[in-house]
Order: C-alpha cells, then structure tokens, then sequence
DNA sequence: AGGCACAGCTTTGCATGCATTGCAAGGTTG
DNA sequence: CAACCTTGCAATGCATGCAAAGCTGTGCCT
C-alpha cells in the first residue's frame, strides 16, 4: 500500500489552513467584507479554490456569508465572547471528566511534566503569542487525555476563534507577575483523586475566572485596535 | 426599504441545505464516494456551487476530502457514535445548567405544554422520522433557553450526525410501548427546583441511558441497511 | 495462474469568462 | 436643499472547459 499523495496538499486546503490561521489573527477586521478577487491575487490562487475553502470557514462560524453580497469577516461581540466561554466550558469540562476516569497515572505525569518543563518559559516569556500557545497546549493535552476525537476538534475550533481575547487576556495577566501554571497544576491534582466530578468543577472556575478577565481584556482590546461596528447581525 | 433579495436564496445555501439532509437521513452510504458530475446533475446545478456546499459539509464533519480522489461520505463507526453521544451530553449539559438559571417559569411551562400536547401523538406514532422530530424539538428547546447560540449551532450539527442513529434507536424503544415524555418530564421538574447541577446531572443520565441502547440499535441497523467497510481512516 | 504495466476512460482541480447583481456617485426634480 | 432616480463600475454567481491525476480493464510476462 502506498502513501498515496498525501504530501501534495491541494490548494483549497492549503488556503483553508492560511485562511483560518488569517482569521485567528484577526488579519480581517470584525464586519469587513472580503474581496475574492483580492485575496485570490493575494494568495497566488484564483477565486474557485479561495471561495472553497472560505466555505469551509463558513460553516465553522469564522466567516458570514451573504448571498449576493459575499463573504465577511464575523464579528465578535461580548455577548458572542461569553457564548464562546461557556462552549468551552461544557467541552472541556466534559472532557476532562472523561479524562479523569481514563487517564493512567503516567498521562498525568507526563503533562505535569511539560507544565514544569514550560513554567520558566512562562515566566520570562514576553511575546503574548507563545504564552498562548503554551497555555493552549495545556488545555489541548488534558482534552486529548479523554480520547474523544469530536471533543477535540470542537475545542480546536473554539480556540481559534477566542485567539485573539485570549492572546489579550494572558498579556495582562502576565502583566500582574502571575501565571497560570499553578492552576492548571491544581487541576491535575484534583484529576488525580479520581473524582471526575470534582475535576470537571475545578476546570470550570478555572475557565469562568478567566472568562471575567477575557470579557474586560477584549473590551479594551477592540476599543484600540479596532472599532467593530456592533453587529446588528 | 426593499427586503433585499434575502428571500431569493443563492445556489450554495439551498444546495448545502439539500445535502445536509441528504447527509443526515444517509442518503450517501458511508465511506463512498460522492460522485460530483452525478450529483450536481442530479440537483439541478454545476459543480461550482456543489463544492461550495461540499466543503461546507467538510468543515462541519459529514464528509471527507482527500486531494485527488475527491469527497467521501464519512463513516460512522461505534466509536465515533460514542463520541459523538459524549459530545452531546457535553453540550446539553451545559445548556440545561445555564437555561435552569435563566429560564422563567413561563418558559418551562411552555417545554412542557409542548411535551403533554405532543403525549399522544408520541404514543400513536408509527413513523419513526416523526418519533424523532417531536424528541429532538423537546431538546432543541431546552437548550434555547440557555440563550447561547454557539451550544445550539454545535448540539444541531451534533444532532445531525446522529440522526440516523436516533432514529433506530427511538423506533425500538417506541416498540417496547414506552416513551421518553416522562423522562423529559422529570428532567423539567429538575429544573424548576433551580437546581442547576441536579438538572444537568439528570439531563447526563437521560442522555447516556439512551446511548447505551443506541449503540445496540446502531449495530442491528447497520447490518440491517449498509455493509459499511469499516472505514481505516 | 498471478501479478505487473500500460492504455483509455473517468473524474477531479482549477482557471477563466460572462451574466447578474449590488453599490455608489452624480444628476435631476420637487 | 434633500430625496429620489439613473447610470456606470466593480464584485459576485456560477457554468464551462481544459489539464492533470486517479481508476479500470486488458494483455503480457514471469
């Protein structure tokens, strides 16, 4: 059996995953219609496979599409930011429910491990991008720990979209001198009790507390860098 | 002030919807291939919007793209289904919890006003599609009232996928003579004591006991229906 | 007999083009 | 002067066509 060709990405996907990465970083202003013909220039494509792959956004929430009018950025009110925050909520929790029963001993070790490895980085760290990182990959490990494919890519998802306020939410927290290595530690001890209830609580104070945070943090994020014209939707 | 032509849908949108209904009754046997010439003849268009809405359905889970060798309708395998079903108690979890501290009596008064018209059709009811709409409404409502619209797109998308499953799985409960009106019911009543956790944590029950019978109800349907290749993915 | 290679046919991948529609600027009228 | 209509441009909506890649069936070789 051959590998097939499955090197030779074809270009819907690769405009998706630019794209997508685009969106997480908020290259499109929140509202702004994009233009196909711009962006297929821009990408080195032509519009077919560009209207593609923003079809796959569209069906992820990133982008909103009108008929006869095109494709637009989707703004992200408070409000939208809160439903996020409380999707996140209901998967991880979940997930670090079904984690809590699966997970043997050496999982949990191997992720306190990478938490100890990555607490230095995280202290001296000044670019907010790689603190985000390394705090999503925390989440994305204990998630990937309950085994549950759907879970995973739904969360993936909401990352994606919530990057941008939590890229602004950890630079202030970081701003404080505090991190949130001590929490997530918590959080794996608690998953070590074996009482998944229990853990599921504390990743939700975890994530609600944060939530707060992220709701303020966004407020004067978008008050500098943007002026999203409150969606009438 | 013209209504714009919002009315007029465009092609893709009105395609998309086709064949996410196509998806969800299992008009695509799984893991075959979507022939697009064929289908987009079959719908009445080009292939041009056909893959727009294929790559909407892509994003979204139903389908497989692999570059070169085109869309394949995905499969389910049990141990997708089972994901799929966590997913859902995820997210109707987390709805129920939020909508029992939203939700004013009227509200709940109105689900179940539903409910008790819907009693006798419930009992009478000989077509298994219908069995599924009237429970997947009482559900779909429920989580309305948790205000948040990122739970409902994702518990829809979820429902979707499972349709098929449901669907087997409720014809077999309704031949045992019993319905889930009461369960519902219940889960109400949960509810109205404002007791968020206790509601979630019935909604977690109601939902995982019909897991496990559908997990049974998939296995005899799809012996029965498709011989599907266990897909190696 | 089984497997490999090649040829042809089918299907996908994507660029292009044209019709249609939205949008905006300028002109006209009350 | 303001509101409405008109007209031109630009952008979308989608069908079509062609090149490239996959699939299939046949015949040859081992």
């Amino acid at each position: 059996m051959k590998p097939l060709n499955q090197n030779t990405e074809d270009a819907v996907s690769a405009i998706y995953a630019q794209l997508r990465e685009m969106a997480a970083s908020f290259a499109f202003k929140p509202g702004e219609r994009i233009n196909e013909s711009a962006l297929s220039r821009a990408l080195g494509a032509s519009r077919t496979p560009l209207r593609e792959a923003l079809n796959r956004l569209v069906a992820e929430g990133f982008v909103d599409f009108h008929a006869g009018r095109g494709f637009f950025c989707r703004a992200l009110s408070e409000t939208r930011i809160q439903h996020l925050y409380d999707a996140r909520v209901a998967i991880e929790c979940e997930a670090v429910r079904q984690a809590t029963q699966r997970a043997r001993p050496a999982d949990l070790d191997a992720i306190e491990l990478a938490l100890d490895q990555s607490h230095d980085e995280y202290q001296t760290c000044t670019n907010p991008i790689r603190l985000m990182e390394l705090d999503e990959a925390f989440h994305m490990q204990l998630t990937a720990l309950s085994e549950n494919a759907e879970l995973q890519s739904l969360l993936a998802t909401i990352y994606d979209k919530i990057r941008f306020v939590r890229t602004a939410d950890l630079r202030r927290l970081q701003a404080t001198g505090r991190s949130t290595t001590h929490r997530h530690k918590r959080i794996i001890a608690v998953m070590r009790t074996g009482d998944g209830m229990a853990a599921s609580e504390a990743m939700r104070a975890h994530i609600q507390d944060r939530a707060q945070h992220a709701a303020e943090a966004v407020r004067l994020a978008f008050a500098d860098i943007y002026a999203p014209k409150e969606a009438s939707e």
